[in-house]
DNA sequence: AACATCATTATCCACTTGGATAGCGACAAT
DNA sequence: ATTGTCGCTATCCAAGTGGATAATGATGTT
């Protein structure tokens, strides 16, 4: 096959769109082939996604995260062009599931009182933290690894979600239902109170023998982050 | 050389006492020799801890890592005989480091009143994470990574730490001067709220434009995390 | 001055890496 | 039934990997 040909080729799969999350399987019934390419992708995403959040970007072999998906490495290149293109894709899948399993009562603070809302908040997103730990492994390593993946990152995924926060933090302060401090650092101690734990279970496993992913273990973790922020 | 005499000449070098920090370059004046390789073993655990904290076990090379030395790969190999090994001696580097930079105020806190140590340590705490983002980060990549390596820190040095925060952790909830919140969840909570931010500073910066390590940014957390946990 | 030590290197090795190319072969369209 | 599409693989490649070996040459010892 001629050089041009391939290029457009590979771009045009690039281009396909990625398995949507919460899209119901979409119209009439996908025909089998097209059924088969997203199965494919998304099981490459979820192998990539565990690979990358282990053993950081340049420690993640394609080969590796190929077998995980089960299919050679050479399907990574076909679907994605390079490994720079699918840590990016991981990322976007990640952020697209987390909003997928926002439920309404998170995604929409209308109408509901502050403390009632951050509570829900807290309680949903030390769940999603205790379900998907990789989460937050993957943007430890990204946020680590700065250069020009970052500042993607950031523009793309990261800084609206921070913008999004901000306003409710500073109105609870000023109500006094949160503790009068730096909105960024306020902002970064919740973050971190919520999920880190789950981040470095394997640790707390090692150090403590606790299972951190224990469903009471999580209600007490809660609990924890209620007492010591909300006031 | 035969075999079995290379090999135990590297185990005698690899044997040699590392660089210990404090040490005020003991007795008479060290020989040159000796003295310029204690300075070799230096700069490379200085180099490895950055790349190790940057791109993990298996993203950092032992050629790259030697580079930033000054030196060749082969002498990382002669010193400290496997990636592994280097791993290993650059944790046991980093407590090390760690405790000589801990003021006697903060090693005992003998006679000192619970609130008034604590604000000690947390201050010194953070300005340590400050000084040195890279703790953090190896730390989160040794325990992400899980495996016998993780179970060796754990043991070797993690654990003691724990163990010796947690009697004060719990007389300060019992008096009433920390949240009353489970103590493994409070200990990772003000430990994340010390750290975190420095370990993610790339983040913070292409996010929000913030230096964090700027000294009057330093001193609004320090705050930040008094007010949030103390009571 | 002659010798021995040893910090350091050059160089080789088998293996893995990300990427490129040229298919194959099950499906879909006619 | 024939043909063309395209998901997927086999296979090659240059570059890089951690490790092993033997030498070098400045330093220290006699």
């Amino acid at each position: 096959m001629p050089v041009a040909k391939a290029v457009k080729k590979a771009a045009a799969v690039r281009a396909a769109k990625r398995p949507r999350i919460g899209e119901p399987t979409a119209k009439k019934a996908a025909p089998a082939r097209a059924q088969k390419l997203q199965n494919t992708r998304l099981a490459i995403l979820e192998s990539a996604l565990s690979h990358f959040a282990r053993r950081g970007f340049q420690g993640a072999s394609t080969r590796e995260i190929a077998q995980t998906a089960g299919v050679r490495h050479g399907m990574i290149r076909h679907i994605y062009g390079s490994k720079d293109e699918l840590w990016r894709e991981v990322i976007g899948f990640l952020f697209e599931r987390m909003n997928a399993e926002m439920p309404a009562v998170v995604v929409n603070p209308e109408n509901q009182d502050d403390i009632v809302y951050w509570k829900k908040w807290v309680r949903w997103y030390i769940g999603y933290s205790a379900r998907h730990p990789d989460h937050g492994r993957l943007m430890v390593q990204q946020s680590i690894l700065q250069g020009p993946q970052l500042e993607w990152a950031a523009e793309q995924f990261i800084r609206s979600r921070h913008l999004w926060h901000f306003p409710a933090i500073e109105r609870m302060k000023a109500n006094g239902h949160l503790p009068d401090v730096d909105t960024v650092s306020l902002f970064f101690m919740i973050n971190a109170a919520c999920q880190m734990i789950y981040v470095l279970a394997p640790e707390i496993k090692a150090v403590d023998g606790r299972d951190v992913f224990d469903p009471r273990e999580i209600e007490k973790h809660i609990d924890a982050v209620f007492v010591t922020f909300l006031r």
